[in-house]
Parts: C-alpha cells; sequence; structure tokens
DNA sequence: TTTTGCACTCTCGCCATGAGAGTGCTAAAT
DNA sequence: ATTTAGCACTCTCATGGCGAGAGTGCAAAA
C-alpha cells in the first residue's frame, strides 16, 4: 500500500475529511479527535476508518496532534493547502458591504482615511487591521506653501495630487520675507507642479548646477529652499495598526510573552513592514501563514494582504493580522473588497 | 496602650520601617517579612519587635498582607504617605539630563516634538510614557493658507503661534478660484491673526451677522470659507501614549485580562483623559495611586504627571503609567524635568 | 476495505503531603 | 515597660500519585 505522498493526488474522501478537520478546528480551537470528526462528517465512517485516513494526512504533513492522545490539529502546510484548494470563500452580506461603503465614503485627507480604513478592518473582523501608506514619493506635487516661522525657520507644506499633505519645517540660511516666500511658492509650483518627488529632486540637482554657472538666475533663493524642502524626508509612518487589542482575546496568543513580542514587532516596523512589502506587487489577496514564512514573531500567526490601488498604480497594501486559526472564508473578502474599495476611494478623492 | 491611629504621629523608628519595607517591596516585588526587615534595616532590633511594629502599621491602614503567612504589602494609602512624606527624589545624573535635552531640543512642528517627548518618557524610565496634546484653541493663529483640491474641496491650513499646523479639508457651496481664495486668506490673517480659534469664531458670527444687513462687503466669499474652516472641529488625538509594551513585563499587571482593559482605555481614551484634566492645574508633579482614584482599569498602577506650560501658560500634561510599585525616586523627577524643558523648548520655538 | 475490540499513552484535574515562610501570642528577659 | 525567645498555627506552593477521559494504533474479525 504505497502512501500517498502528493498532496494534490488524495482522494476525495480525505479531501473532505480535511476540510471538515480544519473548518471544526478554525471553530473551537480543540483539537479534533475522529469520534468528533465521524459524528460531524456526512461520510458514513468509523471512528476507526478515520483514524488511518488522519494517520495518511499526518505523513503528508498536513496535520499533527500536540500529543500522543489528542485529536489532530492542522499544521501550516496544512492551512495553506486548505486555503489554497480547498477553501471557498464566503459572500459578504449586503450590510456588510453597506458598512465598509459607508466607512470609506467620507472625503477627508488620505492620512484619516487610511486610519479609518484600518480601524474599520480590525472592528469587522474583531483581529488586527493594518494598512500601509502610500510612498509620497509616487505622487505628484500640486502645491507648495511656505510660511515665515520665527528667525530662519520656515514651514513648508507640500500638497500631493492623492490629497496627502506634508509638514516640514526647515532652517534656511537667512531670513526670508513673505514676499519672497510668496515668489518662491509660485515659481516651484509653476515648475515642478505635476512631478513626483523622486523626478522634482533630481531636477532641482541638475537647477542648481546650472545656477553655479550662472549666477544672475532670480529664483535663487527658491531653488536654495526648495533644495532643503524637498530633500529632507521626514520621519513618518509606514503603517498604521489598528485592533492591536482584540488580539488579545485570542487563546492560542493568550500569553503574555508571545504578545510582547508580536506588539513589539508592530512598533519597530520591520518585520512587518518587509512582509507588507513582499506582497505589494502580488494581485490579488495573498495569505501569509507566520510560522511558513518565517517570521517567529508571527508564530500561530497569519495575516492576509492585498494591495491597494487606484488608476491602475499600486499604491500600498492592506490587511488584517490573526491567529493562523482564523475565518479565511470571511477574512478574505473583507480584505478584498476593502481594498478595492479603498482604491476607488482614493480615486475619486483626487 | 492606645493604638496609635494618626500616621502623622507614627514614632520615628515606625517611620524608619516603613520607609524600607516600602523601598524594599518596590525593589523586587515580593512581600516583605520581619526577618528580611530585621536583616536589612540597620536598626537592631529582632523579628518579633519588628512584627509588632507591622502590626501597627496594618492597623493604620499603610500595609496589608496578602495573606496570613506572606509578608507585607503597601496599601494604596501606604504609597501615599510614603511618597508624600517619607520619600526623597533621587538627583538625575548629568547623563540623563543631556539625554532629555537633546531629545527636546530639536525644533519640528509641535506634534512631532510631543511624540519624541512622550518616547523619551518611556524608553528613560521603561514604563509608558504619555503626553497630552494643548487644546490649539488657546493659540493665536498665525497664518491661514487654503489649497484649491478638485471641484468644491477646499484644503484649509492653519498655522499656530506655537508651530501647531492643522490640515482640514472642508467643501465649499461653489468652486472658488486660486485668486479668490488667496483674497480670502489675506483677509484673514490681516483680520484674525493673532487671535486663538475661539476668539475668531465668536467674531465670525458677528461679522455675519454684519454681512446680513450689509451685503455689499467684498468679503463674503473668505467670511463664508472662514466659517466653515474655522467651525469644523478636526479629529485630533487627545494624547499620545509610547512604550505601552513595557507594561508587559512587569508582574503584576502579567495578565492578558487586565493588560487589555489597561490598553483599551488608552484607546478608549476617556478614563485617561479624564485624569490628566485633573492635574492640569495642579502646579508640579502630581502622583495618583490607581485604586485610590476609583479608575479600576488602573488597579495596581500609578501615574505619575506634571502639567508643562510656556510663557505662563498651562500648554498640557506628561507623565508616565507604570505600576504602583515603581521607583518613584527616579520618575518623579524624570517627569518634572521633562516637563519644564518641554515648556522651555515649546517656548524657544515659537 | 472497513470495522470491532482492546491495550496503550498522554493530559488534566484532584487530593494529599510536606517543606518553607511568616505570623501572633505568651512568657521570659532586660 | 519594652524587647526578645519560643512555639504553635496558618497559608502557599511545589510535588507526586491517582483515576477519569480522550484519543490513538494495531490486530483480528467482518
Amino acid at each position: 500500500m504505497p502512501a500517498n505522498t502528493d498532496i494534490y493526488n488524495l482522494p476525495e474522501r480525505s479531501l473532505r475529511l480535511f476540510k471538515i478537520l480544519v473548518e471544526h478546528f478554525i471553530q473551537d480551537g480543540q483539537p479534533v479527535g475522529s469520534r468528533t470528526l465521524a459524528r460531524d462528517s456526512d461520510l458514513d465512517l468509523s471512528p476507526a476508518t478515520i483514524r488511518n485516513i488522519m494517520a495518511d494526512l499526518e505523513d503528508i504533513g498536513l496535520l499533527q496532534s500536540p500529543h500522543t492522545s489528542a485529536g489532530r490539529v492542522p499544521t501550516a502546510k496544512g492551512y495553506r493547502f486548505f486555503v489554497d484548494s480547498l477553501l471557498r470563500v464566503s459572500e459578504l452580506t449586503h450590510n456588510e458591504i453597506r458598512r465598509i461603503e459607508e466607512e470609506l465614503s467620507a472625503s477627508e485627507d488620505t492620512q484619516a482615511l487610511l486610519m479609518r480604513t484600518s480601524n474599520m478592518l480590525s472592528d469587522i473582523t474583531k483581529l488586527a487591521g493594518i494598512v500601509m501608506l502610500p510612498k509620497q514619493e509616487q505622487h505628484a506635487l500640486r502645491q507648495v506653501e511656505f510660511v515665515s516661522l520665527s528667525d530662519n525657520r520656515v514651514l513648508v507644506i507640500l500638497v500631493f495630487n492623492n490629497n496627502e499633505i506634508q509638514n516640514r519645517i526647515i532652517h534656511t540660511a537667512r531670513r526670508f520675507s513673505p514676499g519672497e516666500l510668496q515668489q518662491a511658492s509660485n515659481y516651484l509650483v509653476e515648475t515642478y507642479a505635476g512631478k513626483d518627488l523622486i523626478t522634482v529632486r533630481k531636477e532641482l540637482v541638475r537647477e542648481l548646477e546650472h545656477m553655479k554657472q550662472n549666477v544672475t538666475n532670480i529664483m535663487t533663493s527658491a531653488i536654495e529652499i526648495a533644495q532643503q524642502a524637498f530633500t529632507k524626508e521626514p520621519i513618518r509612518d509606514d503603517f498604521v495598526v489598528a485592533g492591536q487589542t482584540n488580539l488579545m482575546d485570542i487563546a492560542e496568543l493568550c500569553d503574555v510573552e508571545r504578545l510582547k513580542k508580536l506588539f513589539d514587532s508592530f512598533n519597530q516596523k520591520r518585520d512587518i513592514l518587509h512582509l507588507l512589502e513582499q506582497s505589494a506587487h502580488a494581485k490579488g489577496v495573498q495569505i501569509f501563514i507566520g510560522e511558513e514564512a518565517g517570521y517567529d514573531v508571527l508564530a500561530n500567526c497569519s495575516v492576509v494582504t492585498s494591495p491597494y490601488e487606484s488608476e491602475g498604480q499600486i499604491l500600498g497594501v492592506l490587511g488584517v493580522i490573526g491567529p493562523t486559526r482564523m475565518h479565511y472564508e470571511r477574512v478574505i473578502p473583507i480584505v478584498d473588497i476593502t481594498a478595492k474599495m479603498l482604491g476607488s476611494a482614493l480615486n475619486s478623492n483626487n
């Protein structure tokens, strides 16, 4: 009797059993035994038969048992197989869709909208919502304003095409009069509006070169100020997490050690950011099963993500962090739809 | 032998013992017994005598024992007495002071500075730092800028005297041209710069009244826009908490239930805000011992706060949240000095 | 191939047990 | 009149044994 080592060649019956087992475990978090499975599956099999099948599934690496006399639970590989091949996502109710629509409809500035999105995700899924903020460098400059503060400090306000607003304070070599600032602002808008920051920086460097040869340029001061205003990268959050505390209710994470590590990694951003960036260029929903990807802070966690885009350009990534044992069939469409709606909300916002 | 029920009439010896006990408990969190105390106090007393004294202290309500055969721990009242009458704060080292100075010296916009302060507090104390943001209404308007977005949406940028910057998006009845906006902005700055938002609102109402009678006013549109721009209160965080995760290391809070409640109350703001507001008009450092004040989420927690002010005006409150069992002698001067330095940093920032 | 029967394993809750720590009280000592 | 020594008492906590319950794997029967 050759052991079937290929998960894609499993007999129909094993698949159904496996699916029911995973669903069962997702439901109540207890390892599932053969008795329960015999009772709850519509297949008419005795526990013994089911035990044999489960032993096979364990050999392939889809299941494991915490100890000899507990039932079985899915492995990371098991979850992967489940979400990739077995899962059928459920339709969202009308109410849910309307809820999402409403939350994303209000037109404020982008930052606020993204935070609301994150909150909404966490609220609706009862997990942690996460929204990566778009790199503003991709966005075209729309407006530049200068406000003179005391001495030689100048407040720079940049407005981008996506309604993102940035404030920076710079120190100038000398004091500029409001008139000069106004003039500089006019010049810069005229010259650079519609270009993204990277382009702007490049052109500024060239301009500066040019200026050295041709000192009579009346826009010397504008260039000088701009040089500073556009170069300095403001410290800026990369993503926002909402509803972290929802994770504290989840049994398998309910240990302060682990939670601390997880929360710390939200604060330090590094790992999470790395993971989000990976999925930035996938299309549609992606699912990371924590242990699989090797992020040890994400042990027992899954991350469901989707990039969101506007006018064909990927702006960022959003998603949900929860236990591997999460209701994927609900979470996936929620993330999916949210990403799409956020995309069009940002679009209509321009 | 009349039991001494007045804590201020306790014999010197009892006081010293009590102080040592509290310090001991703060140090390692274990209930302190008579043996330990006999060993560690320089008073040359036998455990038995100390037991008698401790029994007295327990009668007065300064101590309690978790159970008959544990040592004693301070009660809330005990902590109160300790911090009010017995505690001698330690001097900060030069390094620490320099550290604080450096963190608060960078001149950016106010929001960023406050966040850095909060982070610094949590980092230096290894507890949670908290900084209440100033109500911007107290601050004088310095500058108003309008940027036309698509259709009839206008971005309003308010700059206040304390370098705080606010962005709001408003919807106008009709589309305004950049020229009109510029004109409106000029008019508003001319008329209202130097006044705080509350005053501005009042005067605007009067202006509007006036306008109805005298429709020829050329600044109709300015008033119209301003009406919206200044009335709408942007959603805005009331305070920022940093280093929450530090609290997860603390033994007496190390239970997910409690932590969740605490973190939730940070998010919902209500309780914490209420507490902070209480101390806004105290002068200097204040200490709240959680249970005492009746905030049940703050059980086993203390909050050390100080208002910070600039030019004699109280701007807000900052502080540290930690276990009742915290190193007050260190935390108090840190909070104190931070508040003072933040005050002057904000001052020099104007 | 499936099922029955059965021995085996592992967890978990329960209880008893004993060491350790600390107390309170009484009687002796200073 | 205090302070101390002695001692019985109480409470926690770690340990180990025990039995119930759940689930397994295997061998033999259907």
